[in-house]
DNA sequence: GGGATATAGTTACTTAAGTAACTAATTTTA
DNA sequence: TAAAATTAGTTACTTAAGTAACTATATCCC
């Protein structure tokens, strides 16, 4: 029972402002935001999508998608297709809105790939299995 | 070498979201919120501090800590001490302030412990090097 | 000593995410 | 089938964090 730093949480926290605050300097090239990303992202894996689809997939509130879907409807790398479902709103990516995947995929894949580039397997695996059980955790609370 | 679930980011993010969340709704018996608690405890440590020790420590820019120092102000959980650099703001607890800590302590120990509860301390030390050694990287690149 | 440089903090603006309360459309059910 | 409940999305407001540009003070050093 070797006692945890206390800092343990504090660094989660500091890790992911500093990944998405590296990441977001790193898609000004495909000029999207790391929240765009996650969007485009699941659009292309997906083809279609409602903003309810994408907010219970990424686990974040309603309002904040209509946002980010709103800013990728400005820049054209989304449009809206027909739904008998009148209360809905579907949408797909653009030929733009691929063309920005593309660049952005490339962007993403070389960041995440350097970060973990000398990590054991091990150590990942491990990790990933943590954060995996307290997300559980904070989930059933 | 395992292929990594493309997730592994991903579920980073999910997991401090959810977990700032959770733990602002059990802050609430304190009266403050996780980025305030951040601070409280690190005066109730070291005392006194200027806003460029604060933001140094947490690794968050100064207008984020200028904002957060403000409103603990407003709640007077802290208050001014003279300095010799009249540049600098130098703080500390009131005994409000103090008070406040004690009982959020209390919530943060516990929230952070029934999370922990039933993981095992090599998991906890492989994510902990993990995470210690990505923000490493983020900070070099 | 005085100009150049560095440091502490603030202001204005932006991205990201959350809650509460709402509208409009659909589905359930009495 | 009509009222009740649910679902999709939006609006308004809040917390949290970031960047750029600024002011005021302190330090360096010529």
């Amino acid at each position: 029972m070797t006692h945890l730093d206390p800092n343990f949480f504090h660094q989660q926290l500091q890790f992911t402002r500093t990944f998405t605050k590296k990441l977001n300097e790193q898609l000004k090239k495909a000029g999207i935001f790391h929240s765009q990303w996650l969007i485009v992202f699941y659009l292309k894996q997906f083809e279609t999508a409602t903003l309810v689809e994408i907010s219970n997939y990424l686990n974040v509130e309603k309002p904040t998608i209509t946002r980010t879907v709103h800013r990728l409807e400005e820049q054209e790398l989304i449009k809206k297709i027909p739904s008998n479902d009148k209360r809905e709103r579907r949408i797909m990516l653009t030929e733009k809105g691929i063309k920005v995947f593309e660049e952005a995929k490339q962007v993403v894949d070389e960041f995440e790939r350097k970060l973990l580039e000398d990590l054991s397997s091990q150590d990942l695996n491990a990790t990933e299995n943590t954060i995996k059980h307290l997300i559980e955790r904070l989930q059933e609370g």
